[in-house]
DNA sequence: AGCACGCCGACT
DNA sequence: GTCGGCGTGCTC
């Protein structure tokens, strides 16, 4: 029974405005409407929708409007969400509207617009030659059917006057209509193709059969959809396959584990005295309402265990379990495991997931009941009510940052939603971050230990080399030392798989003219180009521009162009040469964009038909390599060295996580680093697998700068095209930032402002790219100053074409 | 976001 | 002199 909201209500509305409006609700729309629900209203000159937050008080009855129409007969997300959408809207300084239509699944929304379409009952249809011809020529367009200002403009190639069109209406040749865009995204049935274990023979093979066949050499069964991307008309051919009994048509389930095996049903196994006293521990935790519990464990210490037993028991006391795992490619471990032990129970909220699958995983939380969802970081807004615990794995993951639009925290908003919700959160890692651990020094978060290994294996040995002792050897032998190629050799001898990691895909990713000695950049970022063999193509990583290798040298036209630097695919060239008998493989971002990629190679490496894995960091996650016993890491800095506070602390916790690949089952693991700083603390921190050496270092280089956690960060980035007044927008905003901080700094504290500087990444898909960094001891006191600035009534500073991103508590800071 | 209103350059 | 560009402000 829906609670009556009475005849006003305040409603965001889903556009980039702060604020929120009053509505009056016709009597008839009343008993439906609720919360959660969403509305069409009119705003300015056209209608959008909104979403009805909860009753209003009547303010200013003379400028209140109507609500055209309930969008949804039952609320998407209930009532206690509201409070947690306002915290974020006023925590990231974002429009409420924007921050509720992020959380609810794409597509739902309506927009309306201006059509322009030909008057059907123009009485006296104009005289053609009474026409201008651009008036022809508008004419013409329509006739073909209606569409937007822009888009005429468009197919006609050239600017159409408005007075124009306002005349054309005024004669009545022209009408505006308005039409509603977007809406209910309706969820896709998938077909599924199966391959059948005994076909029939004597059945024709047609080029297009055989085709199809031939793609189920690695799997049992593939998407329809998928099937239609490599052979054109696959649908119809499929039908006619499947009527001979050459292949079977299935609808696609949902839960499907992408392995195609089916997830056999798993039983909690004896815990050990540790896990034991873990779960003690979150008993405790739980009785006395919200708690945050960093629950740190060496990798195989059992830490999903804790997470399973944990949620079992929050379902046996009839409440919800939110879990957040970071954004991977495939489905993860922990979402195996959680599938494995609660079968149905578990909906899943992941990237592979089409819009209606989204929409389906939805509605099945809502209205179900299902208590346990599990997914990245866009699952913290998930429609869960009476959530009893939430569990962030491997919470140092930078995946729980939302690096665009409303740029928040997954980890952090679950620590809010815990509290908002008087539950415990646990976050858990193998290396936790440093701001969770100081948060666990300054008694804001219990702590957890594993220490031990489920099995008592042995952690890996670590062994260390330095690079600087072959740094003038040439081509790839500058890299890779031989010691590193001896333990490979030994490795493949006695048959037993190697991985090694660099964190750079390509071929060679620096590219130098050999007449003029200039760099490739990319035409629109301020980026060195990567040469990809494969594609005989430079390519830019981050807007993935491509140019011809074929091209000269854009400054001096020479053809020579030398391509230094190694990247996974000259790696895998060098290694597969060097070792021919060897079967190597490489999982990169390349090797893996198709879809089933990255499983062909994983079951591949799981038979046992892999020697040697050359993989970037997409290795390092969420996956078991059960028989690797070797791990190299080509060059342990490459990451050391980013003009970014963080990067050691992410250096770190790369070559802990790479390392933990080693030696998972019975045999003992080996890694190798190969580094050009040995002495550095990072590199003898990783080496030691030592969190407590590597917490101490750091931690106090970050009080000596007054870095986080020492104190709050926020960044401002101006970003436009045009880099005049891209860099005067800056400039402006950072004078002032610098004027209002006397007064600023009396409420909130010490703020001091670095820059405004150009980014590291100075332009970026051909916007140039400004920050500012202010930094002070409360996020409330650069939130205050910010929201001055930006929202107050002082000068605007988007304008121009230049925005403004605010970036609170940053991660990335390039 | 998208639309309406209002002020300066290149044309009949 | 006007037409038409787009910069600025507002949306219950």
């Amino acid at each position: 029974m829906t609670k009556d909201l009475g005849l006003y209500i305040e409603v965001a509305a889903a556009l980039p405005v702060f604020g929120t409006y009053t509505y009056r609700l016709p009597a008839a729309l009343r008993p439906r409407a609720a919360a959660g629900c969403r509305v069409l209203v009119p705003f300015g000159s056209r209608r959008v929708t909104g979403y009805i937050l909860g009753s209003a008080a009547q303010t200013r009855p003379e400028t209140i409007k109507d609500v055209i129409d309930l969008l949804d007969s039952e609320a998407l997300f209930s009532e206690a969400l509201i409070p947690f959408f306002r915290w974020i809207a006023d925590y990231y300084l974002h429009p409420l509207g924007e921050v509720i239509r992020g959380a609810l699944p794409s597509g739902l929304n309506l927009y309306e617009y201006n059509l322009l379409a030909i008057n059907d009952e123009a009485c006296p249809l104009p005289h053609e030659g009474r026409l201008s011809s651009l008036e022809r020529d508008i004419l013409a367009c329509l006739r073909k059917g209606a569409c937007r200002l822009k888009d005429l403009q468009s197919h006609l190639d050239r600017p159409v006057p408005g007075a124009l069109l306002q005349a054309m209406v005024k004669c009545g040749w022209v009408v505006r209509r308005k039409a509603l865009r977007g809406g209910r995204t309706r969820p896709k049935t998938a077909k599924l193709v199966r391959r059948v274990p005994s076909p029939p023979t004597g059945i024709r093979m047609t080029p297009q059969r055989q085709a199809i066949l031939a793609l189920f050499d690695t799997q049992d069964e593939l998407p329809l959809a998928v099937i239609r991307q490599t052979v054109p008309g696959a649908a119809a051919i499929v039908r006619t396959m499947a009527r001979r009994g050459l292949v079977e048509v299935v609808e696609a389930a949902v839960y499907r584990d992408p392995f195609g095996d089916p997830i056999l049903p798993d039983h909690p196994p004896e815990l050990t005295a540790e896990q034991q006293t873990a779960l003690e521990q979150i008993a405790a935790a739980r009785e006395q309402g919200f708690a945050a519990i960093l629950l740190d464990g060496v990798t195989g210490s059992g830490k999903t265990e804790i997470y399973l037993q944990a949620a079992a028991e929050t379902i046996r006391r009839r409440q919800n379990v939110l879990v957040l795992v970071p954004e991977i490619a495939l489905i993860s471990q922990t979402e195996r495991r959680f599938r494995a032990r609660f079968g149905e129970q578990v909906a899943v909220l992941h990237s592979g997931l089409s819009t209606g699958e989204r929409l389906d995983q939805w509605q099945r939380i809502r209205g179900q009941g299902i208590p346990i969802v599990i997914g990245a970081r866009s699952a913290i807004f998930a429609p869960l009510e009476h959530i009893g615990l939430i569990v962030v794995d491997e919470e140092h993951d930078g995946a729980y940052k939302q690096e665009t639009g409303l740029r928040y925290s997954a980890r952090d908003l679950a620590t809010v939603r815990a509290r908002m919700s008087a539950c415990p959160v646990i976050l858990g890692s193998a290396t936790p971050s440093v701001q969770s651990y100081f948060n666990h020094q300054r008694g804001k978060f219990k702590r957890i230990r594993l220490n031990h290994r489920v099995q008592d294996q042995t952690l890996p040995a670590v062994t260390v080399l330095d690079l600087r002792k072959i740094q003038n050897e040439r081509g790839v032998r500058k890299y890779l030392t031989a010691e590193l190629l001896d333990a490979i050799g030994e490795n493949l001898e006695r048959q037993e798989q190697t991985l090694v990691f660099l964190n750079r895909r390509g071929y060679a990713n620096y590219p130098v003219c050999s007449a003029c000695g200039t760099t490739l950049k990319c035409r629109h970022c301020s980026i060195t180009l990567t040469y990809h063999q494969r594609a005989n193509a430079y390519r830019c990583h981050y807007c993935g521009y491509s140019r011809a290798a074929l091209a000269n040298c854009p400054q001096c036209n020479s053809d020579k162009i030398w391509r230094y630097g190694l990247g996974t695919e000259k790696l895998e060239e060098f290694l597969q040469r060097y070792f021919p008998s060897a079967r190597v493989a490489r999982l990169d971002r390349d090797t893996t964009r198709r879809k089933g990629g990255l499983l062909s190679i994983l079951k591949k490496l799981r038979r046992g038909e892999i020697d040697i894995l050359i993989g970037t960091q997409m290795v390092a996650k969420g996956h078991d390599y059960p028989n690797i016993t070797l791990v190299g890491v080509v060059c342990a800095d490459s990451t050391l060295n980013f003009p970014d506070f963080r990067s050691g602390e992410r250096t770190f916790q790369l070559l802990a996580q790479v390392a933990g690949r080693a030696g998972r089952g019975d045999r003992p693991g080996r890694v190798i680093l190969q580094t050009y700083t040995p002495e550095h603390f990072i590199i003898a921190a990783a080496r030691q697998q030592d969190f407590a050496r590597f917490y101490t270092d750091e931690i106090e280089y970050r009080r000596e700068l007054g870095y986080p956690p020492y104190c709050r960060m926020v960044q401002l980035l101006v970003t436009g095209r045009d880099a005049n007044r891209t860099a005067q927008a800056a400039r402006a905003l950072g004078q002032a930032i610098q004027a209002s901080l006397p007064r600023e700094s009396q409420v909130g504290g010490r703020i001091v402002i670095q820059g405004p500087v150009e980014a590291a990444m100075h332009r970026m898909a051909g916007r140039y790219r400004w920050q500012i960094l202010l930094r002070g001891p409360s996020a409330a006191g650069l939130n205050r100053l910010v929201r001055n600035l930006l929202h107050g009534d002082g000068p605007r500073y988007e304008r121009g074409g230049v925005k403004v991103f605010v970036d609170v508590d940053p991660l990335f800071m390039m």
